[in-house]
DNA sequence: ACAAAACTGAAGAAAAACTGAATTAAAGTT
DNA sequence: AACTTTAATTCAGTTTTTCTTCAGTTTTGT
């Protein structure tokens, strides 16, 4: 899962990324409204931790500007302030979730786990597409209830493609999903090509169903047709 | 908005009905599941605010009415009940959000908000012209309900088509939306002739129709006549 | 009927994608 | 900390798909 943490507070930001990482997240944060800005205009992100109260404006400003570009982006606020005005503002607005500080690391991870499953519509802790099922808590991928073993790459990779599942990725935005923004893939995807590779043979051992379409010159849909 | 709400309890009824109309939308109401379907099945409406427990039977019925029906209705379920299980098979049935008793006005108004942006979010985005429709998202392009699997430059070619129905496009401006400006076709198209051919050859075999007309000595138009 | 424009199929060139194996890096163990 | 295991990345060679070119054919407007 592809996070950007937006929080000033220069303690409990750390602590979110290390521990949020340690979860194979590919992480990014910042700490002032306009950094936010600038990193939401350039990446795709699943997920935006938001803080309300930041050095250069109230949270709910990017809140709007999600709101505005019809994103995708999931949204959970992260604020002090535990007042239904300010619960009522931010779901409005469009947040998929409010966490009051203080708060658990692990409560928040949970709430991101069930976000992204009420997102993908739903209900328990599995994402389901055909036979092939993914558990978010266990990180478990079974297909016709055969279990399959993924590496970390493989099992980011398969989830976003079945979160996405009909369209088309390009491999840039695959890419930086993966890795954010630190990778630089000047026209080499090879280590792209190589995880596909390995994720499609793995699929295919217990499947007949070629889910993974390459789209020659952009990038890969993943389809039951 | 068009939203119908069900509910028995005289009072809530009422007050969820004038705290939504206020909000300029167009709501209507009945106490009953029979009541319901009959409204269900002479008008459309955007929301149901179904509530479970109803004299004459659980709202779960309407909600398997309405999926089996493959409605595009948004159903939010309001339920004194706050059981996991509950909530699980409304969600499960195909509710759109679970909402429990007691609940602040507010609150659901905003819910009806969130609802509504995921669901407008997760809609395809079709460009139709007659049988044709190409999904944006999906990339793909169906005829007559075939899909016509295409390159990058005929999909290409096809959108600026489409998004230009009716037009004569010049060759020139075909070539440079197609190549940008740094294409020297001195006089030279048969790059162009040959994409046009496969394209059109791909659209005929599943169409009588010879949508793409040549314009002697100009280019073409994508038309039905 | 003529010349210009448009079309066609096939072939070669180019770009993109894939593969297996080797190397490097990271994670896990004792 | 040293070692073992696993995963990620790189690389070179191969295959596939698409794009472009070209020579010959057909259509079109005058």
């Amino acid at each position: 899962m592809k996070i950007l943490i937006v929080e000033d507070e220069q303690g409990l930001r750390e602590n979110m990324l290390t521990y949020l990482s340690e979860d194979n997240n590919i992480c990014e944060s910042c700490a002032t409204l306009a950094d936010a800005i600038a990193k939401l205009a350039s990446y795709n992100y699943d997920f935006v931790l938001l803080d309300i109260g930041l050095p250069d404006g109230e949270g709910f400003e990017l809140l709007n500007f999600l709101k505005k570009e019809i994103r995708g982006e999931a949204v959970i606020i992260i604020s002090a302030r535990n007042s239904l005005d300010d619960r009522l503002k931010g779901l409005n607005i469009g947040a998929d979730d409010y966490l009051v500080k203080p708060f658990h690391l692990a409560e928040l991870k949970a709430r991101i786990v069930a976000v992204f499953r009420r997102k993908s519509t739903n209900s328990n802790n599995n994402l389901v597409f055909n036979e092939i099922v993914v558990n978010l808590i266990g990180r478990t991928v079974f297909i016709n209830d055969v279990e399959i073993i993924l590496t970390r790459k493989e099992y980011d990779m398969l989830l976003y493609f079945i979160a996405n599942k009909g369209k088309v990725i390009a491999k840039t935005a695959l890419a930086e999903h993966l890795w954010g923004d630190e990778m630089d893939m000047h026209d080499n995807f090879d280590f792209l090509y190589s995880h596909i590779k390995n994720l499609r043979k793995k699929i295919l051992d217990v499947t007949s169903n070629d889910y993974l379409k390459s789209i020659y010159g952009i990038g890969y849909k993943f389809t039951d047709r």
